[in-house]
RNA sequence: GGUCCCUUCGUCUAUCGGUUAGGACACAUGGUUUUCAUCCAUGAAAGAGGGGUUCGAUUCCCCUAGGGACCGCCA
């Protein structure tokens, strides 16, 4: 049996959009659960839209989920002079043909197809004249010649065996008037000579597999395995585009979503094993496989992909989630000065507990990275006359300790709690809107023992 | 319009002819935490409709409805 190698093929016309890299990460778990390669290519035949930009969003959104390919990137424009011959090939052994229908003349049957209300099918012009009788002022295209009776069948390896009548396959362009190799040509071709045991794609290239299968036939090349994964649709049901908000990895890397996070949720989008909801990367490659797809599209949830990063927030090593923050800050906030670094992974702990991603814990170690406390007007407002005594009985009260403890604070906060007839939101609010600038953030506790008595004092003394 | 595919709680899904149709997210309620959040408990919530096959269908078959994809000298 020969090592399994599956590959992800986008092509670089627009940024990579969460489908795409589901498609790639089932690609590379099947291979890697087979024990086989898995590779990159990128589709850039399209020289007009194909950009470099996009490309490496690609390979950069590859990289930050976690997705190794084999080798390098495999660019398909290196390989033209292949496609172009094997398309040479095709029409010296008669399996093609060349078609001087100009583009008027192909728009002209198409529009009357649409007025008449039929489907529109090249009418195979060219597939038996002779090419004596040709114009000579056109430049061909390149025809397969496709076939015209009987069935085909595609035994998908998620959707099961597709039955489609041949008629309605046309025959397709594989070289255009310009000498340049198609889609379905190029991939074809690529796909071959990679060596490509098993092919996972979108749902959306199930009709291209029935004219792939005729070029691989037609060259008595073995043919792959295919898999058609349904479509990731919008809330609103329709095919994920390249258009719709937070579609792109950046898009919610930006807001603090963890890859191992998105990775999880990705690999349950459409796909299961029992009712396991929660795979680290091992148990990912050990338990994935072709049966646990579904076949029906599924849609993207937002509140999913923040339940699913809360969870790897609160049990991940806390190594590794400070490894992510800091990332995250310098990234897509601030620099974190290393005192700073050091207060934050000191209370990483707390800080961790109230939040969904990276950016709220940013948000909730603002008050050790910054040292001025900017108070809202809102909050302003809640520090009232009582409020300013409450803080200046605990500036007092707490002078006298050598170090913050839970301990040694919980009997002096009760304290005024009780002296001053009040509850715990009468000392703890005025308290954290001082030292930390807002209403909500970490326990009070956590908070007074992270800065420090020092700190707190400093803090204190710049209010009333 | 043609071809093909899909259809279980709001969402992701389990079930591979016999279950009180299970889990997770979200939601609601209650409890713990002397704020918020966490955490815990509880609750509401689904087999699109209609025919078959069968002792028995969510599960198998057919029809209808709804949804989707494709129909490029794009990939």
């Amino acid at each position: 049996m020969k090592t399994v190698a599956t590959r992800f093929a986008p092509s670089p016309t627009g940024p990579l959009h969460i489908g795409g890299v589901r498609t790639a990460l089932f690609n590379w778990l099947y291979s890697k659960n087979k024990g086989g390669k898995f590779y990159l290519r990128i589709e850039d035949t399209d020289k007009e839209r194909s950009k470099d930009e996009f490309k490496n969003q690609i390979i950069n959104s590859l990289k930050w989920i976690g997705i190794y390919y084999e080798d390098n990137v495999y660019i398909q424009s290196d390989k033209i002079d292949d496609h172009i011959n094997v398309a040479n090939e095709l029409l010296k052994k008669g399996l093609a043909y060349k078609c001087y229908c100009s583009s008027e003349e192909i728009e002209e049957q198409k529009k009357r197809a649409k007025q008449k209300k039929i489907p529109y099918i090249y009418n195979r012009k060219w597939r038996d004249k002779s090419e004596t009788d040709a114009p000579k002022d056109i430049e061909p295209v390149i025809r397969f010649k496709s076939k015209v009776e009987g069935k085909s069948i595609l035994k998908d390896l998620v959707q099961g065996k597709i039955e489609i009548e041949n008629n309605t396959i046309e025959d397709f362009v594989i070289l255009r008037s310009d000498g340049s190799p198609t889609y379905n040509l190029s991939a074809s071709v690529d796909d071959h000579l990679m060596g490509m045991t098993h092919i996972i794609r979108g749902d959306d290239h199930k009709i291209n597999t029935f004219k792939q299968i005729q070029i691989y036939n037609a060259l008595n090349w073995k043919v792959p395995s295919f898999a058609h994964i349904p479509l990731i649709h919008t809330i609103e049901g329709k095919k994920l585009s390249k258009r719709d908000n937070a579609s792109t990895l950046d898009d919610y890397s930006k807001i603090g979503i963890m890859p191992n996070a998105l990775r999880n949720y990705l690999l349950r989008l459409g796909w299961s094993y029992k009712d396991k909801e929660i795979f680290n990367l091992d148990e990912s490659i050990k338990y994935f496989n072709m049966e646990g797809i579904g076949k029906s599209p599924s849609k993207l949830d937002i509140s999913r992909i923040y339940s699913m990063n809360e969870y790897y927030i609160k049990n991940i090593n806390e190594n590794d989630l400070f490894n992510f923050l800091i990332n995250y800050c310098e990234t897509f906030q601030e620099n974190i000065p290393d005192l700073a670094q050091k207060k934050i992974k000191k209370s990483l702990h707390f800080l961790k507990n109230k939040a969904k991603t990276l950016e709220d814990i940013y948000k909730n170690s603002k008050f050790l990275i910054n040292d001025n406390v900017k108070i809202e007007r809102d909050d302003k407002k809640l520090l009232d006359e009582t409020a300013i005594k409450i803080i200046k009985l605990f500036s007092d009260d707490t002078n006298k300790l050598s170090n913050f403890t839970r301990e040694n604070l919980e009997p002096i906060i009760n304290n005024l709690i009780k002296k001053n007839n009040t509850n715990f939101k009468g000392v703890g609010q005025p308290l954290r809107i001082c030292l930390t600038g807002s209403r909500f953030g970490p326990g009070i506790y956590d908070i007074l023992c992270a800065l420090g008595k020092k700190e707190v004092s400093k803090r204190l003394s710049q209010i009333g």
